[in-house]
DNA sequence: GGAAAAAATGAACGACGTTCACGAAAGAAT
DNA sequence: ATTCTTTCGTGAACGTCGTTCATTTTTTCC
């Protein structure tokens, strides 16, 4: 059974390998043959390993979102916190990830397969801790609607931020200024939440 | 001077190629050999007409960008109604664009010049349309904000509603189901309009 | 009309993702 | 141990891409 843990082994470099390219150089940086070469082995050893490059990718962006798991659920201050208090430490503690790990965080969303090519089901729930931890909070807040509309609410608060720090931190077009970042976020799930309150 | 009216021209039948490509293929299948021949020149040409490929897209962008604002423009719901009916508008108006020129509309977010290149200033205008609408109601919600907090506070609810229809019309990930956009969408705008109102 | 300048052409270049025929290594069978 | 068989690593080769460039064609100006 050696033959396995040399094929897991090999995996393991290749992915260690695009991690470290993605993280330096994004995801139009990231070359067959830079990664074979720091994985030190060929260059048809990748297409043995994995199906191709779009599938290392892949799995670059599983481990990126579990460690973004882990960083916001690091980030609760406490259950006896308001739900706001502890939506808001979740936005920062997004935005705190998505800067420090920028080229891997934006990967998770720039990064497309081609027209057929469907999301493998190993990776399409690696995507769930992006909401997960906000929908606590937001039951509380909002008693009345039932799971379905929770989870679809859940999605809806999270892309409203997401889309905030996205505009900002590719630095494009009406993205908001880097250094105003926290405090307009802060500010919008601030307005959310309030709104939320006020009946509706 | 028939020279330069032909140098024009053959820029503009190239940029209508790129765009129809663009429309078609999405931003990947953008190619220099398939644009050149589409407007019935060499592929050398190209790079006499324009910088590269990425400054053909910006010029596509640019034109999606002034279509995006007429039709922005057009979805007002009259001066007499409520601030909160013209952001409604706006952003079911934004829904709409998106749907209906679902690659043209992609291709503003997610083309990206190489690391040192810089957005040219012919270009990076273009983007206003994007949030100068919705400062006039904004303004009127919030008499209290300068004149900069507004510009930003626009620019974060631009990028708030964005975000959503993104993550949904990506089809990825935790996005919304492309049935209950407009409703979420609503439902977001109604609820920052009402956080807005109660203090804060 | 002819010299000089500009623009069009498409072959050629280098970089890329992916494939493939081949040789090496490992597992199973004798 | 020795063969057979299957699996895996290898890097040259292929097709495609964006871009360049020497050459040819067209235009401009005197």
């Amino acid at each position: 059974m050696k033959t396995e843990t040399k094929r897991v082994e090999l995996k393991e470099r290749l992915i260690d390998a695009a991690e470290s390219e993605l993280r330096d150089k994004g995801l139009k940086g990231l070359k067959a043959r830079e990664v074979t070469a720091l994985a030190g082995c060929a260059l048809g050893a990748l297409y043995n390993a994995v199906e191709d490059l779009d599938m290392l990718v892949l799995h670059v962006n599983s481990r990126t979102l579990a460690r973004l798991g882990a960083a916001l659920g690091e980030s609760a201050p406490g259950e006896a916190a308001s739900d706001e208090a502890q939506l808001q430490a979740l936005a920062a503690a997004y935005i705190v990830f998505a800067t420090e790990n920028r080229n891997l965080w934006l990967a998770l969303f720039e990064h497309r397969l081609p027209e057929g090519r469907e999301v493998p089901e190993w990776h399409r729930q690696d995507h769930a801790v992006l909401i997960e931890q906000i929908i606590g909070p937001l039951k509380r807040m909002r008693p009345d609607l039932s799971d379905e509309a929770l989870l679809l609410r859940a999605r809806t608060t999270f892309a409203a931020v997401h889309g905030v720090v996205l505009m900002s931190l590719q630095g494009k077009f009406v993205g908001v200024p880097r250094d105003d970042l926290e405090t307009e976020v802060a500010s919008l799930v601030g307005t959310m939440v309030r709104g939320s309150q006020s009946g509706g």
